[in-house]
RNA sequence: GCGCCCGUAGCUCAGCUGGAUAGAGUGUCGGCCUCCGAAGCCGAAGGUCGUGGGUUCGAAUCCCGCCGGGCGCGCCA
């Protein structure tokens, strides 16, 4: 236990003493706040409690700090408490206090820093969820990255996490590809025929059609005249001549229109999984949204809203009354014609996400559909749920440039740069820092060329060098034969007077409570600022002070020090899922 | 037009939910290797926190109005 979470406790007990000596009135609900000092002057932790009491009593707030301070317990940690600018009071921890992290992190090894903050409570998060209409683009490498992050943190601080992926297989948009898969593969079998310019252009379809080409020979084959006849013209109305196109397939083909369209699924839905894996990112589920059909789940979901109310007909449609739960306005669920909207998947899937006994659901979003988020809050509420236990992280677009220039991106152009391009350009470790390294609300320009180009300019570099360096320093003192014993390092911790040494412990103590307050606020952004400070403080004090030297009591307490810093970097690199090299 | 997000050093961004002298990286300039990895360290210069009001002991942070940028506002998925 350090200092800084026993100190909130000390307060409590002198506001405690002071109500029972009619010093402070009943009734003050204070929030007791203990932050580390920027400034050494300033002690080791400070606190802003006698300023926040003194606006509610309507004190003055340095006397008030005097009396909080008197009534103050003693603590062996604590060494001095000091009143300092409008009524701060600030605490100087012992010596003692301060080496204490050092055998904390070393005995918690690859587990210190995470904590039983979470209580195993059930949290699901939902991420990337693209179309499998194909590859993944870099757009989505920021919601895999915040993602699989998130989820990271969260279980460190005890959550029992479930990662998850939407599939969204059913509806027009698959079609579209079966289609196109299937107008390839008439193309590879000898048809020559118009491929319309709606549909997906991009080289994994005709990959597609290849492998259905082999496997199958001209089996589903028809010729392009009565594909093509009697369509309504894609000069005049691409979508109706392509929708009209997928229904002339499914005629056609019969049964075997399924085994294309799950053959495309499958490919690209392989392929994605394994781009994600590459990537550090896995899953626990990869969700059907056709199971939500098929299951009965999208029946019992709008049954369910019906029977409490909050649904209606109109114009043929029925609506779902979102505007009674703050929506701006009401939603079609079932069409006119019978089909059932995607929102009504939605609403299914949020039912099946709250059965399954998530405490917390968490949405990562990209920034196009931060529009949707009032109308699925409004749906867990009239689902009789908290509609605080949804919980959406709108990601904002990462926007490439390339030579200055801002790329355009469209699944369906084929034109775009893949998750699996940049994985190969710049590194999965890379991207994958990058990608976090600013709040999810943030634009991330991506320059490509300065990605690829200068890599050691990367923030992610200097932290996994500083990691690299201390394994080589202890490689070294190996080589040189200088005996390194951790007991004994321990046992003379207090010769780490530097104050690269003080600066670098300040700086190892604080890692638990930012690894918490990323959890808290789903910010990993505080884990990677965090990550550069610890590795300039190493850096700094490698500088500094020379570790491999002949006295052997400050040689094994400075290698010892490194150690903790060494371990630190590497779970906190670890929770971002970069990879904490020995070497570089 | 309405809604959400963003505006902080030349550039890219932090700023611990209202606290002490607003901080990093990068770029510019100047120092540091006969010695554990110079992919490093140290120093300097660089700010009307978009703007105008308000709230109070105290505002980059909270409230309101403008200005500028991004993204949304379908019986599309």
């Amino acid at each position: 236990m350090s200092l800084k979470n026993e100190l909130p406790a000390l307060l409590q007990s002198a506001l405690d003493k002071l109500l029972a000596d009619g010093v402070l009135p009943e009734g003050l609900n204070p929030r007791i706040d203990v932050t580390q000092s920027r400034d050494p002057g300033h002690g080791d932790f400070a606190t802003n409690l006698a300023l926040a009491l003194a606006k509610q009593a309507g004190r003055d707030p340095r006397e008030l700090a005097r009396q909080i301070s008197s009534a103050l317990p003693a603590h062996a940690l604590l060494e001095k408490v000091e009143i300092a600018g409008p009524g701060f009071i600030n605490f100087f921890a012992a010596q003692d206090a301060r080496f204490r992290i050092v055998g904390e992190i070393l005995a918690g090894g690859e587990h210190y820093g995470r904590s039983t903050l979470g209580e195993r409570r059930k949290v699901q998060v939902e991420f990337v969820s693209a179309n499998p209409t194909g590859p993944l683009h870099v757009g989505h490498g920021r919601g895999a990255a915040y993602g699989a992050t998130i989820g990271n943190i969260l279980e460190a601080v005890g959550y029992d996490v479930q990662r998850e992926y939407y599939v969204n297989d059913a509806g027009r948009q698959m079609d579209i590809l079966a289609t196109s898969t299937w107008l390839r593969y008439l193309e590879l079998a000898g048809e020559e025929l118009p491929f319309p310019r709606n549909a997906y252009q991009g080289d994994y379809v005709w990959d597609i059609a290849a492998t259905l080409h082999r496997e199958r020979g001209d089996a589903l084959r028809h010729s392009a005249q009565t594909v093509f006849t009697d369509l309504p013209p894609e000069s005049s109305d691409q979508e109706a001549h392509i929708d009209a196109l997928i229904l002339r397939g499914k005629q056609l083909l019969g049964a075997d229109y399924e085994v294309i369209h799950k053959q495309t699924l499958d490919t690209i839905l392989g392929d994605i999984r394994d781009d994600l894996s590459h990537f550090g990112v896995d899953y626990d589920v990869w969700f059907s949204e056709r199971s939500l059909t098929t299951s009965g789940g999208l029946e019992r979901a709008i049954a369910q809203l019906r029977e409490r109310g909050h649904l209606y007909e109109r114009d043929g449609a029925t609506w779902f009354r979102s505007t009674e739960f703050g929506d701006e306005k009401d939603r079609v669920v079932i069409r006119d014609n019978g089909q059932a909207t995607y929102f009504a998947s939605d609403i299914a899937y949020v039912l099946n996400k709250l059965e399954r006994g998530f405490e917390r659901v968490i949405y990562v979003w990209g920034a196009d559909h931060h529009g949707y988020v009032p109308r699925m809050k409004a749906v867990a509420r009239a689902l009789g749920a908290d509609p605080e236990q949804l919980e959406f992280l709108i990601v904002q677009f990462a926007v490439l440039y390339r030579h200055g220039d801002r790329l355009q991106m469209s699944t369906r152009s084929g034109e775009f740069v893949t998750l699996r391009q940049l994985r190969k350009d710049v590194g999965a470790d890379a991207a994958r820092f990058f990608y976090v390294m600013r709040r999810c609300e943030q634009h991330l320009d991506f320059d490509l060329d300065l990605a690829t180009a200068h890599k050691n300019e990367n923030p992610m570099f200097y932290i996994q060098y500083a990691h690299a360096r201390i394994c080589s320093v202890l490689r070294e003192c190996e080589q040189k034969s200088l005996h390194y014993d951790e007991e004994d390092g321990l046992a003379h911790l207090e010769l780490l007077v530097a104050e690269q040494e003080t600066a670098l412990l300040r700086t190892l103590d604080r890692y638990a409570g930012v690894v918490e307050t990323a959890a808290l606020r789903l910010e990993p952004h505080q884990l990677t600022n965090y990550l550069r400070e610890l590795a300039n403080a190493f850096h700094t004090y490698y500088n500094g002070q020379r570790l491999l030297v002949d006295d052997a009591p400050i040689r094994n307490a400075r290698l010892t020090l490194a150690r903790a810093a060494r371990q630190v970097m590497a779970n906190g690199l670890q929770l971002l899922g970069v990879s904490a090299p020995e070497s570089m």
